[in-house]
DNA sequence: ATCATGTGTCAGTAAAATCTGACATGTGTC
DNA sequence: GACACATGTCAGATTTTACTGACACATGAT
């Protein structure tokens, strides 16, 4: 979760992804001006973390769109959360 | 702060840290188990982003020692941080 | 003087993340 | 059929980040 928002470009899709409420890949690639193949991917690292929802619709005219929105999160960030993150990443001696 | 945190290594120097109070760079290298310049990149980062303190002291033997210690914090991440830190990021039309 | 221990830095390499420019596929409209 | 707009993927180049193996310097003990 914290690598994936460790990225300039992600910060600004999850802001506009926000401000917007929703918003379909194409045209989301055109709101935060980047590439659409580039924001698939930052999308596709947002949503393996759990920060953005997807959920395909068809629109009136038969287009199929994938829409996207922030998803409800709240972590208090602090050491002992980080020793807890930590201690998930693989067994040691210590 | 968030891509200092985006790192396994630097989370586990975290939490050794924690665990220990306060260690110095020779010392913290063995307890995480990297090498000494790779833990000063690392702490160099963390240091950046306030997330750890330094403290030189000179040891009874008259060695000069780089005490580091994690510093407290407490950040509430939320979607309205993250739209508040890409904000900060550059000043964009949108 | 040599050794052990501490500090830092730096050039060069290895690995990972990022980005681009195709490609393939689908639908409705002109 | 060609166009406009949507979806996704993928190979290859580029850029960042991470890492290693020196090097330089300082102190106290042998």
């Amino acid at each position: 979760m914290l690598s994936a928002l460790a990225n300039p470009h992600r910060l600004r899709i999850m802001a506009t992804l926000k401000a917007e409420g929703r918003s379909y890949v194409s045209q989301l690639a055109r709101q935060v001006g980047i590439s659409r193949p580039l924001l698939h991917l930052h999308l596709q690292k947002l949503e393996e973390a759990g920060l953005v929802t997807s959920q395909m619709e068809l629109s009136p005219d038969g287009k199929a769109l994938n829409f996207f929105a922030v998803a409800d999160f709240a972590v208090e960030l602090t050491p002992d959360l980080l020793v807890q993150a930590a201690a998930t990443l693989s067994a040691r001696s210590e």
